[in-house]
Formats: C-alpha cells, sequence, structure tokens
DNA sequence: TCAGGTTCTGGGAGCGCTCCCAGACGGTTG
DNA sequence: CAACCGTCTGGGAGCGCTCCCAGAACCTGA
C-alpha cells in the first residue's frame, strides 16, 4: 500500500485502515452512531487523532443533504450598516445562537439589485439550509424573491409588504412606543413632540404610530409634533433642531432610535434646555453601549437582539426538522427602562 | 421514466434528459467549457431555465476540490467589535473584495478559547478554501494555531508575534504617525503629546514608536507625554482629562484613532480649550462617518480597509492558484488627511 | 445442544457532480 | 478513396462520505 503524500488529507477509508476497521464502523466511530464496540470506536478516535482527519464537509453533506450553514442575509444601504449599533448586535447575535445550534453564519449583505439576484442564486445552489433575514425597508423586492426559495426562511421584522405566508419575528414596536409615551404622560408631561424613523420601515411607522394613538388616547394633540429622520446621528440633530424651531414650548420628546437621541441631547444642549427638566427624552433600543452612556443616560425602550434572533434560530430549526409548518408571526414584548433623561 | 416529485431539486441528470443529451454534455454546457455545439448548449441552457436548475455546490467541489467560501476572522473581544467603526468596514469590505472574485465570505468571531478550537475545527474541515484573519492582539494564540493549518492564511495587520513565514497585509502604522507628528511640528508645536491604543498591539505600538521618534527626531522631549488608552471614546476621553492634568501646557495631541479622538474632543472643549487654536489634535484611521463629521473636522492619518482586504485577496488567489509560494509581507502607505482640527 | 435474540461488523450502493477517454462525425487533404 | 485532423459527444470512473442490509459474533434461556 502506498503511503499517502504529506499534503494530502486523510480520508475515512484511511482512518478505518490504521485502525484496522471497516470504513463503516469508522464512520461510526465518529459520529457515534449506536452499535459500536468500546474497543473499536478507541481504536477508531485514536486513528484520527494520529491521522489529523477531519471529515470532507462536501462528502457529508453531499449524501445526508445537510449543509450544516445558515444564511443570515441583511438587506440595507452600505452607509447605514456601518453606523448602525444595531445591525452590529444582530451580527454578532446571529453568529453566537448559531454557533450554538452547532451551524455556521454565512453573513450576507444585499444592496444593490445586482446583489439581489447574486443573493437568490447563491441561496437557491444549496449552500446553505435555512435563511434568517433582516430587510426593514418595505419596498425591498428581496422578500418576495425569497418567498420562492426552495430554502426555509425566517424574517427579523416586518417583511417588507408580505403580511402573510411567512415566518417572522419582530418587537411590538407600537407597544414599545405606548410604553415610553405613557410614561412620558403620567409624569405630567403635555407638549410630547417625536422624531421619527423614516416611514419606508415597517418598525418606524409602527413607532409613531403608538406614539400618535397615544397622545390621542391621553386628549394631546398630536398635530405639528413630527419630525422624521433617517435613524442618524446627525439626522437626530437636525430633526431636533427643526422640532425646537417650530414647536419652542415642547416639554418632552420620544425618539424613534438611540442613535437619534444622542443628536437630540447634542441639539438641545446646545440650545440649552436642561433634560429632563426643560425637556424629557425617551428613545428606543435601549443599546447597551449607546443609552446608559450618554449624558445623562438615557431612559430606553429595551429590545435585546439576542432575543429576537434567538426566537428566529429556533423557528427555523423548527421548520429543518418538519415541525412547525404554517407560517407564524411572533411579536416579541419589549420594556420601558427608566434612566436620568426622563 | 417516473416523473420526479415537485419539491425535489433537479440533477444534471435531469436537465441533461430534458434537453436530449448526455449529462457530460449538459456539464460542459453550464460550465461553457471548449467543445459543444452552439445548437447542444441553447438546448441545455432552455433546459436548465425551464427545470429551475441550480447545480448542487456539496457534489461539484467534493470532485473539484473548491467550495468557492472564503472565512474572514475576526479575533477581537466582543464587546471591542460592536462599536469599533474599522471592523465594521473590514466585514463589509471583506464581503465586496471577495464577492468580485466569486467567493462567499463565511465570517467567524472568534473570542473565546472555545471559539478558538471550534475554529480551528471548522477552517479544518475543508469548508472553505483559504481565511483571512483579522488578529491584532499579541497574546492571541489564534495565529499560532492557524499556521498548522492545511488551508492558505493571509493575515491583516501583525499576526501576534509571528514575525515571518506568515502572509501578511499592513498598514504603515509607524509612518503614519510620523506624518501626523511631522505636521504637528512644522505648524509650530512644540508640547505634542499622544492618545496611545492599547500595548498589546503591533499597530499601537508602532505609532507610539513613530510619535516617539518623530519628537526626538525634531529635538523635542517625549517623557511624560503619553497616556494609553482602549481606542473607545469613554477611553480617549478619560486620556485627554488626565493629560490635561499632568501636562496643562500641552499644544497638540496625536490619538492613536478616531474614536478615541471623539472623546478627546469632548474633554478638550468641556476644559474649555479651543481646537485648534490651543490644542491641534490629529488622529489616526480617517474614519468616513466619523473624522469629518466632528466638530471642528479632524485631521487624521488616512488607511483604506478596502485597500488592505483587496491587498489580502489578491494574495489568498495567488496562493490558491500556487503561485506566490513565498510568505511576503506587504506594508501599505498611508496619507495624512488635512482638515481643521490642526 | 440449538433456536432466537441482541450486538457488532463489512461490503455495496449511491449522493450529484467533473473529468478523462474512446469514439463518432464531418470536412479537408494527398 | 483512404488517411487525417479538429470538433463534438456519451459512457465510465471516482471524489469521500452515509446508510442499508446481510451476516458474523456473542449472548441468553429452554
Amino acid at each position: 500500500m502506498a503511503a499517502r503524500s504529506e499534503d494530502e488529507r486523510p480520508t475515512l477509508e484511511d482512518v478505518a485502515a490504521f485502525a484496522g476497521v471497516s470504513r463503516s464502523t469508522a464512520s461510526r466511530a465518529l459520529n457515534d452512531d449506536t452499535y459500536v464496540s468500546a474497543r473499536s470506536r478507541e481504536k477508531v478516535l485514536a486513528a484520527a487523532r494520529e491521522l489529523g482527519y477531519s471529515p470532507n464537509q462536501a462528502a457529508r453533506s453531499l449524501v445526508t443533504r445537510r449543509t450544516g450553514a445558515i444564511a443570515v442575509v441583511l438587506s440595507e444601504p452600505e452607509a447605514r450598516l456601518l453606523d448602525d449599533p444595531y445591525r452590529t448586535a444582530v451580527m454578532r447575535a446571529g453568529y453566537r445562537e448559531l454557533a450554538d445550534v452547532g451551524c455556521q453564519m454565512v453573513l450576507i449583505f444585499s444592496d444593490t439589485r445586482e446583489d439581489l439576484t447574486r443573493t437568490v442564486r447563491f441561496l437557491e445552489g444549496g449552500h446553505v439550509d435555512g435563511v434568517l433575514v433582516f430587510a426593514p425597508h418595505r419596498a425591498d423586492p428581496l422578500p418576495r424573491a425569497l418567498r420562492l426559495l426552495r430554502v426555509p426562511v425566517v424574517f427579523g421584522g416586518q417583511a417588507a409588504d408580505l403580511r402573510r405566508g411567512v415566518h417572522v419575528v419582530d418587537f411590538d414596536n407600537e407597544g414599545g412606543a405606548r410604553l415610553a409615551v405613557q410614561h412620558l404622560v403620567s409624569a405630567g408631561r403635555s407638549r410630547i413632540a417625536t422624531i421619527a424613523g423614516p416611514q419606508d420601515q415597517g418598525a418606524s411607522i409602527d413607532r409613531l404610530a403608538g406614539w400618535r394613538k397615544t397622545l390621542v388616547d391621553a386628549g394631546l394633540d398630536p398635530a405639528d409634533l413630527v419630525e422624521e429622520a433617517d435613524f442618524t446621528l446627525a439626522g437626530g440633530a437636525r430633526a431636533m433642531a427643526s422640532l425646537l424651531d417650530r414647536v419652542p414650548d415642547l416639554d418632552a420628546v420620544f425618539v424613534a432610535s438611540d442613535m437619534m437621541a444622542v443628536g437630540a441631547l447634542r441639539t438641545l444642549s446646545s440650545a440649552g434646555r436642561s433634560i429632563p427638566d426643560d425637556v424629557a427624552v425617551v428613545s428606543f433600543d435601549d443599546n447597551a453601549t449607546l443609552a446608559p452612556e450618554m449624558t445623562p443616560p438615557l431612559t430606553s425602550v429595551h429590545q435585546d437582539p439576542r432575543e429576537q434572533v434567538r426566537a428566529m434560530v429556533e423557528t427555523l430549526m423548527n421548520l429543518l426538522d418538519g415541525r412547525e409548518p404554517q407560517p407564524r408571526r411572533q411579536i416579541l414584548p419589549v420594556s420601558l427602562t427608566v434612566r436620568e433623561s426622563s
């Protein structure tokens, strides 16, 4: 028998030969199947260690029809991804949660139109067992394209305008906004403005709706108290300036994200307003590296990306195991973390 | 011949049968090999379209021994990744550059010790054709572990204390620091402090060395003018406060990252120092969403993560094609972008 | 002692693809 | 008309693995 050259990877056959058993027994030992004698298992494991064996994944997934990889698709313009701490947290959480169930994360950024076709082709190609999608923009064509996929898909947050027929794990955006505004109302505030997120996104729309309904329920008039911004720091600062300009007597503001709240805070202090005495500020996200670190620390609606991703992974695993066949919409609850800004 | 059930993916064989040619011809047509008649190619492509065929990657890579996937490993404590805009830019650049050469990015976060073994096992398992590694910390055990891999590896930035035997693409950190400090010296500054990065990282060490050497060359005394911080905003703010405390008459500061410079700026303005009149500030990174957006906009040493990643991908592709066998250390030049802070 | 289990093992088939090789086909040449 | 070339095609082997199945080995209890 010719010795294998140094750089060639040992195969299962090599391990079996080295251990003096058959390929089948070696396979069983390595995948700890039933019905392998302790003696054989021992020998096989030793042989594998000795030869530095690691199984060829391509061969394995050719027969098992599982790749052990899950795609995480982020559909968002390039610029937004760079300074959005929430997205970074999502990537990280995705990695951890998938690792916990023994899956590898394949990150996909889908932005331009060419990205879309490339993404679909990739997902179609059997590289991954399932897909987690974050596509917050309503006009995004990606979610529709993904519906036709032969691979299970779970959406994080509202999936464009697909309301049914898909698996979704979302946060209670409207409920969160209600919590925030109720908190301000019961603290005696009466001129409660809002800096809303871009209205092409479901989450932004829901947060704005929550703010509006709560005001109306409390007998307050929401007219003229809305300014829309783009979830960035600079956008938040500009929106706050414009609000102060239009409504100088406002005494509170509900900001649809921590990042925008940082900008708003900056504008407010330049304008000489003290927080929370003159103006109370409540934001959304409760990002760990942002909200508690501000001066003053921000009261914020708490949503944990890990929880969302965990629920998404769980749903996906059920899907892969053939359970949970009907599409479901899970709405995760949020809570209010009260700090000094309100 | 039994009809294939709806949900089963068509194979190459199915496409061939549908097109009325052999499996070989179908394969040739789809991979546009030589020696296929226009007629056959046409029929095969039509059949593939009709059946919604996409090749099984596992089967393909089993025989070609290529997966078309490249791992990007980020070895960094969790907290750091979340608010480090440079890392986010690297991920993004990695995705783009790899997509351009037809490869898929598999992102790997390697932080804890369990991560290390899992990472090594994964990379060993033949899931990917090559690896790009960012492991800035000198004490990090990962780079050593990766040396033994049978997969080509290219490091981004100094690879722990492995000085030779590995492929590295780094920036000229020391040269960048020299540029920054020379700029300050020639503007007539004479008490030039620095906020250095963590000294367990090669890049930080080199930037500090560049600062020190340039001061000495200019006949200035670096003693007592160094404060070390952790590349975070808060860390930069604290370091600046401590510098002001110890050296009240400083007239310039070289900060080893944009993020820390933002913190330093905050401290300086709280202390009533005007920038650049009282204190000139020069930082490092020239992050597009940070440096130009500050008040005042930051003078910063410009380094483009895309360039670094592009060079890394190029090296890796050469490695995969069997060219460029000897390890090389590429040092990319940096430049100084002058803005209002100096 | 032998039937009837249970535990363990090895061989064979086959996953879907690419690549090699033999051969068919058609159009030039001598 | 035979010899030859370049173009095109189909069959077969094989990548490294898992799974199925037949059978060996070992244990019971009657």
